[in-house]
DNA sequence: ATTTCTGCAAATGCTTTGCATTGCA
DNA sequence: TGCAATGCAAAGCATTTGCAGAAAT
């Protein structure tokens, strides 16, 4: 894997130590993290770090494609640093996001599926978020044990 | 159509003036809006209606299932008086929100799809959110005014 | 040397809350 | 009448902004 500080060189951005910081977070992790959650798992490390830097940070890794964000309803904005099209499962109890890569968004494109919204609505699709709301497995269990 | 205080009464809820008026509101439109639009839509005719109250009825509106709040990023939060699985396209440049029917969402789950979550994440799934970003007519057209 | 970023604190804006009053059942 | 909903103002929170100092190119 190309190493942080060359990725973001790539994209003509100013390389800080913040910047490296809060994209090696994103990328060293599957828990898709909200920007409380990254400042949290930075603050030791680099105490001088602020809230304000990680929300600004994002917002610039985010317009260079780097990381995308995924705004799931309660649990609010997180950020995955994992790219490529693919789709999200989300607990309602503990609002965990996982990954779910078996349900390949290409292969939904590949089925003419942005052309249908096209002739449908008229709108020009670029990109599509596909959620699925349910309960994570610890949680299913507590739910059980409480019966 | 079933009129909108039956309706109220059939989901057991008390019936008052404001949760008529904000439930007829989403019932009339295609337009999914916000709840400060709700609000403004409302004004001339309930001078007294406050925000709070939009807020809190949108809420109850949506526990017992008569809407459904859609989470459209940027956008903030909107809601649909159609409750049917469906999916939706937004406007990157307008924040319109559009329905799409074309792209029935049951017909993904009669294809396994929940299942096959299940199988990759361990998730139970109850419900899914299908959104399609990209442009409206409207502002594809403006677009090409401009270059 | 210049431009951009950081960190702090203040400001913003959306949403929620508390509570006295009103209104539905 | 009793309980729940409304409306107002205040509070709460996440996010954004302005700006002086610091750091990157």
């Amino acid at each position: 894997m190309q190493n942080t500080e060359e990725v973001l060189r790539t994209k003509k951005i100013k390389v800080t130590p913040q910047r490296m910081a809060v994209y090696s977070v994103l990328r060293d992790t599957r828990s898709h993290p909200n920007v409380e959650m990254i400042y949290k798992k930075l603050k030791p490390n680099y105490p001088a770090m602020s809230l304000a830097t990680v929300y600004k940070t994002v917002d610039v890794l985010k317009k260079v494609g780097l990381i995308q964000e995924l705004n799931v309803g309660e649990g609010g904005l997180r950020y995955d640093a994992f790219v490529e099209p693919h789709s999200h499962a989300y607990c309602e109890s503990c609002s965990r996001v996982d990954d779910v890569e078996s349900i390949p968004i290409e292969k939904i494109q590949d089925n003419n599926l942005f052309k249908k919204v096209r002739e449908e609505t008229g709108f020009t699709v670029n990109a599509t978020q596909i959620f699925f709301y349910g309960f994570c497995p610890e949680c299913q269990e507590k739910i059980e044990e409480n019966v």
